[in-house]
DNA sequence: TTCGATTAAGTTGGATGCAGCTGTTTTGCA
DNA sequence: TGCAAAACAGCTGCATCCAACTTAATCGAA
């Protein structure tokens, strides 16, 4: 039963999620007939899984076959000013369109992950949380798409820059200057607090992997 | 050969036009076996292109099958306001990035492009290409890819706002400014004059579709 | 005549079979 | 021993087949 319903789970999601985890890695090829064994289903729905996560630029052909998608510093560049503008339309949005509600969960979620900040993995899941939410409270369904797409591309980078130290609290006191932006419907104020945020975490990014190169 | 060749244009490619052209319209219902027929393919690549236009939300599910998205008012709104921060954030980047020859070929696009104002068929191409020279010169892939999205989302759009009275004119001179703010290096006068070309463009077409729906 | 139920037709989702291409290994010749 | 050519193995892409499900139609009963 219950092993049925993980096949329920359509391959689309298993195969994304393998790659979020790390299952595989950018580089590695997948091939139709292990991920098949693996799911324990046929080809097809693998294929029609492998295609869709094509168009989404999450699998690049090499030759013939799919391999998972890698950035080079280029393409985190260009994927970060492009992040960087659709979350700034989305927080000025969601300072336009959010309910009072919406408003009220962003201000619970900031303090309840105010805990977090000593534990990187977690504080991840809940910024993915966080960030969503505020997609969401755009009320605009295709931002929403669009940056489903970007954060989808960006699980092909390894880290997650919450992981540098301290970053996580300072991280919460942005989302903070985000929230309170939001709240008082000032737009302008919003969107910039978010880019801002962005753009500190996208430097922070470019810092760890100065880091990592020195030592690798 | 040529019949070969045809072929060998996917099923994807086929059926994105045949919706761009209009052979199927918004509701239209898709289904496997037609359209395997009418391509003369089997319908595993009909089915693995169909799948690839769900995920892009050109198709949406109607139970348990896919019918052409259609956009009512709030999404083509929806629609527009991130269309318009795009290609807002591709001006800027056009002015900073492009090459001097992207910046000529855009030059000598606008003045060509003149000789249409005429014939919207004709401006309607070219002011595809137009907006698509203005995406690469970007040179920012994923701000492209997303591009792509947007535009192949308007398709769902019946008409082209390029198709009112006097339009074409008017956008021909937008298009002069934008790109002389681009050849002037001038970002930020590159973006406002794209984001205000696009506001423009949406009116237009709110008129129109009041209009529409006062004669029907 | 109308409503409900049962059956039949059509359509999607998944599995498997088959052909063609690619990349690799092995064998033969220099 | 090294290089080239040929054979082989593996994988992808397309076609077809089968099962499950949905919807439409027809028949029967009230």
């Amino acid at each position: 039963m219950n092993h049925h319903r993980s096949n329920q789970k359509d391959a689309y999601a298993l195969i994304l999620e393998a790659i979020d985890v790390g299952v595989y890695r950018p580089g590695d090829r997948l091939v139709e007939s292990d991920l098949a064994e693996r799911f324990g289903v046929s080809r097809t729905p693998i294929r029609e899984a492998l295609q869709r996560l094509e168009t989404q630029s999450l699998l690049e052909r090499d030759g013939r076959s799919l391999i998972v998608a890698s950035l080079d510093h280029n393409q985190m560049a260009e994927l970060y000013v492009v992040r960087r503008e659709l979350e700034g339309l989305a927080a000025r949005l969601a300072a336009q369109h959010a309910t009072e509600e919406e408003i009220r969960v962003l201000q619970e979620m900031v303090k309840a992950d105010d805990q977090l900040v000593d534990d990187p993995t977690e504080l991840a899941k809940a910024n993915r949380r966080f960030h969503e939410q505020i997609h969401l409270a755009s009320h605009n369904r295709y931002l929403v798409q669009q940056l489903n797409l970007v954060h989808r591309t960006m699980a092909l980078m390894a880290t997650t820059s919450l992981a540098a130290k301290g970053r996580g609290k300072i991280a919460q006191s942005e989302h903070k200057g985000i929230v309170d932006a939001i709240s008082r419907r000032d737009a302008d104020a919003a969107a910039d607090a978010l880019k801002d945020h962005i753009s500190i975490a996208f430097m922070t990014r470019l810092k760890q992997d100065a880091g990592d190169r020195s030592k690798g």
